[in-house]
DNA sequence: TAAATAAGTTTATAATATAAACCAAACTTA
DNA sequence: TAAGTTTGGTTTATATTATAAACTTATTTA
């Protein structure tokens, strides 16, 4: 009848992270926090459940001197995504 | 960007609760409980909830001698789901 | 060189979901 | 008819989660 729904991603944020890396496949921390309006802390927190769960994975390196954290999603991501997607229209019949 | 999702609905069990009042407009308190899978503890819990965000109406009456909680949907938990729905799709691009 | 800004991380708190425990009434059956 | 079981829930306790506040470190800029 209802699907479960993946609680990693059944989060408004970290919907809205994966989200914006279905479409971009490469974020910068800053721009996501902008995109999202989350806090700093927030964004951190919830970028490192969805590393941990192989979602997405995380790149530190430095722009310049300043340090740059850039996500990516990963094919188990995408898979997780689709999935959830497809779950949650067993609740919304669209 | 991304709309906010109304918390009250971004729930597992209360959108499945929703869900089935949507299509149904009437259903009993062991029906909801089957459909959703969910104990009946926290179903009680999630339907007052709903209950008191004036979502849906919750009528206490008998069928014969036993207790019988029946749950409707209310105009304003159908306008609440469907702007759900479609601040939903801001991040599935559906 | 002092203050402000950038880019995060860590930690504490508040909110939430969930199950376990409980209750009362009605049935079943020995 | 007394004991146990089932039905239909509610209340309460716990564990999880989300979130913001506080903090850190390095870099600009006034």
């Amino acid at each position: 009848m209802f699907k479960p729904l993946d609680p990693l991603l059944h989060s408004e944020l970290r919907l809205a992270i994966m989200s914006l890396l279905i479409s971009t496949d490469e974020a910068e921390f800053p721009f996501i926090k902008e995109q999202t309006g989350a806090t700093a802390g927030n964004l951190s927190v919830q970028i490192d459940k969805l590393s941990a769960a192989g979602y997405i994975e995380v790149e530190k390196t430095f722009k310049g001197k300043r340090p740059c954290t850039i996500c990516r999603i990963t094919p188990a991501g995408q898979q997780a995504f689709e999935a959830y997607v497809e779950a949650l229209k067993s609740y919304l019949q669209i």
